[in-house]
DNA sequence: CTGGCTTTGTGAACGTGTGCACGAGTGCCT
DNA sequence: AGGCACTCGTGCACACGTTCACAAAGCCAG
């Protein structure tokens, strides 16, 4: 065995499950579970046993044959590599209807990403409190940045002002960002970029959907085979 | 059956790049534009140019050598393909949060997914009105769902009430469900699921921002293994 | 201590997705 | 009319992700 061995580069696939593996370790802890099998978790997170098995073993040997994995050591392990030791406070830009929920969603905090500032563009909305935080206006965007050591800003602008409002934050010193504006920002290329699109989300469901109406649509009795197109 | 249906299996990627598309010739639409090549969708979509073009080879072939794609055509295809040419009416369940700020963004209704209702267990919010639809009491779900002729149901519960929320969308009669709680949904096959998770996509930011730290700081004594004997 | 049972960790096969490179059409210009 | 510049559509090779299958490793009973 080596003593360490080259446990970098985990595949993006396994890193967007290691957050799921993680809730229901948690949630396992808290019910008293010291110990999980491979398959036990598998189930529990909706995935295949061996695949559980495989991400895992990107952060070391960490289970017991013929036993499983220690559910807390686990937990540690898997916070350890997603750097979840320590806070991250985000800044959310956009004090809209979007912004208001985020910053009034408690989740945020408890799950070690609490809220060190809400800022936007419009002076009307600012000096009002959303979730125990004051709406500031974006001016203020470096100061906050800065100040509160914040690395990773949350887009919630309406989609015209999503790039300018990405713009300010790498200005500011932000490195990743997590976009809900549904627009492809243009950021340096060091800057970690995620998006959440609800009508994206919705429009891959409205194809599954109509593929499944595919042969029979409720909506067009008698017509036989294809819609003719005008 | 038609012959023309044996075109029909999309790869799940081209599925969750079409919308991408759609909104970019949409807008390109808005400007104007009505021929736009592979390549220029490929960069406003931050995409591969050859991945736009096999993508939309899925389609048919719908381009022309040497000129580009007819913009409008292109929607009205993928539009087609998506299931978009008519609207798929929503119902959000859960009326706290995230509920409030999903039917107050008019943002659905535009895209063709106008908010059926709204509905919440907690008889205390019945009755309120968000975004001009009035929270109902979700025992009347089966109803609404069947006289609206909802296909998708989103879930903006907290987490403990996901469950029960996806089972009585799935027994109303929907087929496809939107989840924004963090937990995995057991559900029939036959019905489509993707979930929304804001803290799963925080963690993979905090990943990242670990791993731009992790050169510098990697001051972590011991890492060898674990400990022999618990 | 040995044998049997359980579960991990991983090599290998398979499937899906990506990107290059180039043939095949298409329109424009001379 | 013919050549040329341009861009699509796609075969192919490679990268990535998933799943199977099994040896290695640990625990327990007797």
């Amino acid at each position: 065995m080596a003593p360490d061995r080259n446990r970098r580069r985990i595949p993006d696939a396994t890193v967007s499950r290691l957050p799921v593996y993680l809730r229901i370790l948690g949630e396992q802890a808290d019910l008293g579970v010291d110990s999980i099998s491979s398959e036990g978790l598998a189930e529990l997170a909706g995935v295949n046993a061996a695949k559980v098995r495989k991400d895992l073993s990107y952060l070391g040997s960490y289970g017991t044959r013929g036993v499983g994995y220690d559910v807390g050591y686990l937990v540690y392990q898997i916070r350890r590599e997603l750097g979840l030791t320590h806070d991250w406070p985000v800044v959310i830009v956009g004090a809209g209807n979007l912004g208001q929920a985020l910053a009034g969603y408690g989740g945020f905090g408890e799950r070690g990403f609490p809220v060190a500032g809400i800022v936007d563009i419009d002076e009307s909305k600012v000096g009002s409190v959303l979730g125990g935080t004051r709406v500031r206006h974006i001016d203020e965007l470096p100061q906050l940045v800065q100040t509160k050591r914040v690395n990773i800003g949350v887009i919630a602008t309406p989609a015209v002002a999503a790039q300018d409002a990405a713009d300010r934050l790498v200005k500011a010193g932000v490195t990743s960002i997590l976009n809900f504006a549904p627009v492809v920002l243009s950021v340096p290329r060091a800057i970690e970029v995620r998006k959440v699109d609800l009508a994206v989300e919705l429009q891959i469901l409205s194809y599954h959907e109509q593929r499944k109406a595919g042969g029979a649509i409720h909506a067009v009795p008698g017509a036989n085979g294809r819609p003719v197109s005008a």
